[in-house]
DNA sequence: GTATGTGCAAATCATTTGCATTCTC
DNA sequence: GAGAATGCAAATGATTTGCACATAC
């Protein structure tokens, strides 16, 4: 399996543009956990490093990402997006506790068969989808 | 069936809130289309009726809105948040091309059996989902 | 060499907040 | 009458943009 800069690099090419070491700096981050990410958490993961990366170059690369497959969004939290890395992992599907912010993680296999059934349907390419389940924790369950 | 107006006023009653003239204003405003709406679009529509309504008063009110299950979010788009009317409406699910932002409504029965599976699993007090899929529609399609 | 990308500082835009006033209960 | 809600103006915070400089192709 290609690494992310490999796919990266294939599409920026693709699209006529420019790679840079700062592009790959920041996808080598994204791709160095596991985890969620968001532009703030990630630009602080890389001042740490000692990575001189500003702010604007994140921003100007997401959409890119996300064009090319690499990210997701996965849900809107705190004022601000965050994204999960689709490539080489499953995408999943978020439960959320809507008192106390706690994400659950969990797969959903049939929402393939229904993607597959809405282009067949809307004569739509779809890429992906989204979903968030929302409700109320066991812990917050009984303080509603 | 109860209007909404009168869920909100027992909602308000129950939390030990206080109900207003411009809260229902804007609750009726709400509910006189079928459609998806945005703080900003709403008080342009308030302000056309000559209603003297505050964004403030409404970004003040979207919460218990939520909280009373009249209203849900449904995606964020432009950078602000898109809402549905829920009460008395069955809630849908968005398809949205990529390239043009062309959004259809469908819906998708099979998510209420998955919300009981949740509900169980994680012992969740589950109130609802969003699901939005996203690809490129006919028109798009060709020119990616 | 040219056009794209970068960092910085400033601008934008949705949303939130402080506060004095008004109103609901 | 006390506590909430309103409108206004100002603050906040994420994101975007203008611009001069650097750099990939």
């Amino acid at each position: 399996m290609k690494d992310e800069i490999e796919i990266f690099r294939e599409f920026i090419r693709k699209k006529g543009l420019r790679n840079t070491p700062e592009r790959e700096t920041i996808i080598k981050e994204i791709f160095a956990t596991h985890d969620h990410f968001d532009v703030d958490e990630l630009y602080l993961r890389l001042k740490n490093k000692k990575k001189k990366i500003s702010k604007p170059s994140i921003y100007r690369l997401v959409p890119y990402l996300l064009e090319s497959g690499l990210i997701q969004e996965a849900y809107f939290e705190d004022g601000h997006f965050h994204y999960e890395h689709i490539y080489g992992h499953e995408h999943h599907c978020h439960l959320r506790c809507l008192k106390c912010g706690k994400i659950i993680e969990f797969e959903e296999k049939s929402l393939k068969k229904m993607e597959k059934k809405l282009a067949g349907k809307y004569d739509f390419a779809i890429k992906g989808h989204k979903l968030e389940v929302f409700g109320y924790c066991p812990k917050c369950k009984p303080h509603i």
